[in-house]
DNA sequence: CACTTGACCTGTCCGC
DNA sequence: TGCGGACAGGTCAAGT
């Protein structure tokens, strides 16, 4: 379920794989999916210029004043090929997902005038391809609902700060609120907690100044750390060469309940329903 | 406005 | 062997 280490890793692969590549075909295998029409001349012999990253979404932006915006979701994919038939590892490749490409959860297809390609794939359809000129992105209802950047220069601590104490719901559900703090989903949440030593189901407006501020700390270092891994390929996550990252044996706490904490301070990972996402923790650590 | 809940999807896994 | 149900979780819409 890509998050933010995953995202970035996919838009630094496309930054190498396909700038100044024309895109020659566009081919849409999912409505659903691709709100792109294959008849959209628009994409037809525009040049990729540069790719960047706003929150969890891909912006792929061309030199016609139009830009794509790609949402993976859960399960998506980008995988980028120099021929057709190209095999992969994809995400399950030891179950039914395919290693193969295209494959039955291709859903859509960027042919490029060199005759390499650019494959979205996405086994639960949730993710999406949108076309939108670029200086609309910034208007679009995805983009406006994205808050500050952690890994930015520009995020507030202050702001942070003040937003979390406003509220009096669980931390957890604080720092996955894509408007409040951007890029953290289930996995690196429940890492940044654990290593900040909060619950997460500790109220945000009970939490000191100093909490904050090293829950922060904590939510750039499990980020930062994930990128470097080469991102966490729990489910079906991959990077533009279709290589699956390193982070999942790094987890801590996501997916390890019953396991002792790895603090070894005697306390064995609990799992809770939140807001009906699974959250793990250690109750002798994390107050 | 803050917050909660269910829907969207396809696949795996587990118990019977 | 098949089958029902729980589970996976990023976002959105509708509800209190």
């Amino acid at each position: 379920m890509p998050e933010l280490p995953e995202v970035q890793i996919v838009v630094d692969g496309l930054n190498q794989k396909i700038t100044r590549k024309t895109i020659g075909r566009f081919v849409s295998r999912d409505i659903k999916v691709s709100k792109l029409s294959p008849a959209d001349k628009k994409l037809i012999r525009s040049k990729v210029q540069k790719i960047r990253r706003i929150g969890k979404a891909v912006i792929i932006d061309l030199d016609n004043q139009y830009s794509i915006i790609i949402h993976l979701k859960m399960t998506g994919q980008l995988v980028f090929v120099d021929r057709q038939g190209k095999r992969y590892e994809g995400g399950h490749p030891e179950k039914s997902y395919q290693t193969d490409l295209p494959n039955k959860h291709t859903r859509a297809v960027f042919e490029f005038s060199d005759g390499t390609h650019l494959f979205f794939n996405d086994l639960r359809r949730f993710g999406w391809i949108k076309l939108v000129p670029t200086k609309e992105v910034e208007n679009d209802s995805f983009v406006k609902a994205v808050g500050p950047d952690p890994t930015s220069p520009d995020f507030k601590e202050n702001e942070f700060i003040e937003k979390v104490q406003s509220r009096k719901i669980g931390i957890y559900s604080v720092i996955t609120n894509q408007k409040i703090i951007s890029g953290v989903g289930n996995i690196y949440a429940n890492e940044a907690l654990w290593l900040a030593k909060i619950l997460p189901t500790h109220p945000g407006n009970k939490l000191s100044i100093k909490d904050i501020n090293g829950l922060l700390v904590s939510i750039k270092q499990v980020l930062t750390q994930a990128i470097r891994a080469g991102g966490t390929s729990y489910s079906t996550f991959v990077n533009v060469d279709g290589k699956k990252g390193d982070f999942l044996k790094f987890l801590k706490v996501y997916q390890h309940e019953g396991d002792a904490c790895p603090r070894r301070d005697g306390g064995i990972i609990q799992r809770k329903k939140i807001g009906g996402r699974s959250t793990f923790f250690c109750p002798k650590c994390q107050k």
